[in-house]
DNA sequence: ATGAAAGCGCTAACAG
DNA sequence: CTGTTAGCGCTTTCAT
């Protein structure tokens, strides 16, 4: 009666103490490496396993120890879809770079998107979750937290969101060093192509913008669309190249604001980096081989996936942390010729 | 005793129960829809819930259910990383649609790398996978499959791969096509950039070339590289055009090939449609705005992504088919200057 | 219309 | 060194 798996399902830890000869928690603790007992009734036992082509279930395992080795990770939405276009690149390396690093501590990702319906949220077992950019009182966060979950969030959490760490670029230093720079290669007069969107990022950097112009007594001059919108984008970059004011050198905070840009800029007929000098924040290595290649600010999304990830498990696994609650990471600017001074003419 | 929720960790369904004066199977009832208490009861066991802030269990339901709602998504590796670098934007639209349609239907996506140490594998309860063009005897594949789960894949399987279903584009028909078009555009001979990897896409396409080739009788002109590496295919693209038998139009079958093959265009002089045309397999919009903008075939990674968890849902929820196994969905190809012939002279 | 009780398959005390 | 036992928190018969 002990071993009732007549014809049952699948292969169970019942029936693997059974046919080794052994208990249950023998064989629990050969499969789980537990240091308890020789290393032949170890092996034996995990040889049986194998020839039953055993699997442990995932879900009692989960019930039992309260850990289910998943982690969500939680990408902002606009409209139905999950992911924003404009961030694709940077999207798909920090989750990228998130997934390795989840995977060599052996946890697994679950892509939540933020505006879920509940009820998917608390269908699936997490151990913690990672957030990206939520924004100021992100419900989900709130819930997330009080269920005691860890919270680890890309981006600072605007406002008081009580996330468990966070891990950033110090944008502010970026944008002032990349104006720094396209001031050194000559520029009177830099623009900026920024959004209407009240997220950190956003805000950080064009406050940045602003206390530069301050700093060097120019008139701020930008255009601000709706990042999620790509055909915005486009005419921004082109309003922003019609006006009297017309800038000599223009920043684009979003990944595609570089095609956009150098565009409107034979519209114009503008020369690029003559008459026109452009960077622009991307991770796309498209930049690279256009014609002019472009200077792209890099936000290095790897380091923060990877880094993301490592906070949250360490605060899963209650390994205590130097570091307050908050990381900066470096940023790095990608020099090409869009953005090299009148007197470089190396290619 | 029965309700020794003291200071117990979470509210669990015994101090729902407790709290509103019913049993737990009530509770269980209430919440999960079941049809046979009175509207009151429901409500107020509801009410309670809310109150006490009560999340069901996954885990619990997890086990005692057997479906946890999760899919996995297999990615291929090359390297370390998740996910190959010259399918990002496929990937990521598909992913993304494939990730909208599942949580519609209450599943949420885990994303596992095919290269997952096996115990990550077996540490998540999933009712099923979508696998992203598996290689021929994909041992990941058969595992799971042995294991009882439904499996469908994105792209034909290789060989006797034996998959539930599986989805893919008809790659012979696009490419033809794209030949016929480039041919009516004025293309006298037309070369193809390929790859050295032996995946169903890869081989297919390459094919539907050579029997094109064959067709009209023209003279093979291609090179291959290893797809992977982005480098390989700037190389590759200066390649082509450095022949002997220069060809007078290029196909590429890798996203990144546009641009590639744009800057050799430059560095060899040859005026894009003018001395030659171009197309490439891309999903990014880049190619709406390179100079002169680039005409693409897309593959709908969209609508694959969402048919390939349509048909996997079914599959776990014992939906059944008309379609035998496969399904076969339209590409698109997007006409933009780099092929617009001769005689054509709109933007 | 509701409740009691039996597990889902495992791990972790606690005995031997 | 190894086995027995008690649950993890639910859902689901089955009984009332």
């Amino acid at each position: 009666m002990t071993t009732a798996a007549h014809r049952r399902s699948r292969m169970g830890i019942r029936d693997v103490a059974a046919a080794a000869g052994v208990s249950i928690t023998t064989v629990s603790d050969a499969l789980n490496g537990k240091g308890r007992l020789p290393d032949a009734t170890r092996r034996h036992v995990r040889e049986v396993a194998d020839r039953l082509g055993y699997r442990p279930s995932a879900a009692a395992r989960t019930l039992r120890t309260g850990k289910s080795g998943l982690i969500g990770l939680t990408v902002t939405t606009y409209g139905d879809e999950p992911f924003t276009f404009t961030e694709f690149a940077y999207f798909a390396e920090m989750a990228r770079a998130a997934t390795s690093a989840a995977l060599a501590r052996g946890y697994a990702l679950v892509i939540l998107p933020a505006t879920s319906r509940h009820d998917v949220w608390s269908n699936v077992a997490l151990d913690g979750t990672v957030v990206i950019d939520p924004s100021d009182h992100d419900p989900v966060v709130t819930e997330l937290v009080r269920q005691g979950l860890p919270v680890v969030s890309d981006g600072r959490p605007a406002g008081t969101l009580p996330v468990t760490a966070w891990v950033d670029n110090d944008h502010e230093a970026a944008v002032l060093d990349l104006l720094d720079h396209l001031a050194a290669a000559g520029a009177r007069r830099i623009g900026l192509l920024t959004g209407t969107t009240t997220d950190t990022y956003t805000r950080l950097s064009t406050q940045a913008y602003l206390h530069w112009c301050n700093r060097v007594g120019q008139d701020p001059v930008y255009e601000a669309y709706p990042a999620h919108d790509p055909c915005a984008g486009a005419v921004a970059a082109d309003r922003l190249l019609a006006r009297p004011d017309r800038p000599d050198a223009v920043y684009g905070l979003f990944d595609p604001n570089g095609t956009d840009l150098l565009a409107a800029a034979r519209r114009y007929g503008l020369r690029v980096p003559d008459d026109l000098l452009l960077v622009c924040c991307s991770e796309s290595t498209v930049y690279a081989t256009t014609e002019p290649p472009i200077t792209t600010l890099s936000l290095k999304p790897r380091r923060i996936g990877t880094a993301v990830v490592q906070l949250l498990i360490d605060a899963i696994e209650g390994i205590g942390h130097d570091h307050p609650d908050g990381i900066t990471m470096p940023t790095q600017l990608i020099t090409r010729a869009s953005s090299r001074g009148r007197r470089h003419c190396d290619a």
